[in-house]
DNA sequence: TTTTATTATTGTATTATTAACATTTATTTT
DNA sequence: AAAATAAATGTTAATAATACAATAATAAAA
């Protein structure tokens, strides 16, 4: 009995790291952003970027320190994943990893930032092996966005505020890893009725042009009082 | 830079608590066996069972010995669930807590231990409120346990080993909080060919007496591995 | 200025899934 | 023999998902 309902002394304390999984998208891949570590163990290979919980910190606060600290970007859009607790994990030191996943729009981080801590954005299938567990950390999390992304609408986050239909589809495609039918993805976006149709057009990518949209929060938020879900 | 990339003297370390929410079903309710606290702070109230993360465990072997402790049952089916990390959340000392859920057949456990720590089976609805943040815990739980249970066969955790259409019905509407079909739910759930029909019949509830069911794990991997998936 | 090349835009028919719905059967008790 | 009780069973209608191809708009090239 004393093994489960204890006092506290004499329990024993661990380290808490933080480690994140940042996605972007950049119009052909879904990416993660990885940093070469400059210290021991390890120095030299690749991980996630990742920080240690401080006694003041709720797990998000720390989260949110260690995007800023990487992206300088402010309100990231992120989620905590799982913990990673193998005893010989880190192998410097028992440490406990509570995983975190965020996205954010690729082009919004700080260049020089990444630079300094020599970040760089991978292809998911392109990335290089990374240290300790950080590849099973990073394969749950592409598991978990899946999941996510196709009942809540959290892609939008992976573009900038405006987008075309194509692209839209695009960021789905490398989601999910399939491909999907042009006319049938855009039925059912448009039957979310979620996003705003726009009078520009982007021009960038055919003689024709094709018309922005945006993503509309209120009308989403008006929707699931509605009970009305979203489901890609 | 030091803050996030940091070697690990000096870093704050973290006592770590396993909370643990174990389900089990009645016939009627789904239901959770909470403990009356035996020690401060918040002594006589009650909680969820729990105890603290040993340097030489995982967090699953922690919630295993934590659940062997006060259920006598050995392999239990559980689930890492979320992490609560608010800094005041345990008023004696920084805390975080680790909670898993668990399904137990309710018939299975042993009545001394749970008598031992004073513990005691509440449908989810009529539960007494819980110390610190164990109630936002038992919500996210049943929110989890609804999502899990529609799409992977755990329910089956709930029942005796020999159940009937009607049992299994129930418990999927306690799980879902909904009344279903009696001839949708049989239907759909002799769709999935997970269960073997047995001759016995259960003679308990009725004249006519129903026929018992049994789930046949080789079928549902078999299933999986066909692309086959399990959907209620 | 006409043609060509390129991508954007749009709708329907088919199939599969889900939801709604009521009667008959087996058995025990009266 | 009748009444009471819960078990077992199928069909139809509605909805959702999928498969599929032609036309429109525009800029560049001829």
């Amino acid at each position: 009995m004393t093994d489960v309902l204890n006092n506290y002394n004499s329990e024993d304390k661990v380290l808490l790291a933080v480690d994140c999984i940042i996605f972007g998208f950049d119009q052909e891949d879904l990416k993660i952003l990885l940093v070469k570590r400059d210290f021991e163990p390890e120095k030299g290979k690749w991980s996630l970027i990742g920080g240690f919980l401080k006694n003041t910190e709720t797990l998000d606060d720390a989260a949110n320190r260690i995007l800023h600290h990487l992206t300088g970007i402010d309100k990231i859009y992120m989620e905590q994943l799982y913990n990673f607790s193998k005893v010989d994990r880190d192998p410097a030191e028992r440490t406990l990893s509570v995983a975190y996943y965020a996205l954010i729009n690729i082009e919004d981080h700080d260049k020089d930032l990444i630079e300094q801590y020599s970040a760089k954005w991978f292809s998911i299938d392109k990335a290089p092996s990374l240290i300790f567990d950080h590849d099973a950390m990073v394969n749950k999390a592409i598991l978990r966005l899946r999941r996510r992304a196709i009942s809540k609408p959290i892609g939008f986050e992976l573009l900038p505020e405006k987008f075309t239909m194509r692209q839209l589809q695009k960021l789905y495609e490398s989601i999910l890893n399939e491909k999907l039918d042009k006319r049938n993805f855009i039925n059912k976006v448009n039957g979310l009725d979620v996003l705003v149709k726009l009078e520009e057009k982007d021009m960038s990518s055919s003689r024709k042009g094709s018309y922005l949209y945006q993503f509309d929060k209120e009308k989403y938020d008006r929707n699931v009082e509605d009970g009305i879900t979203f489901k890609i």
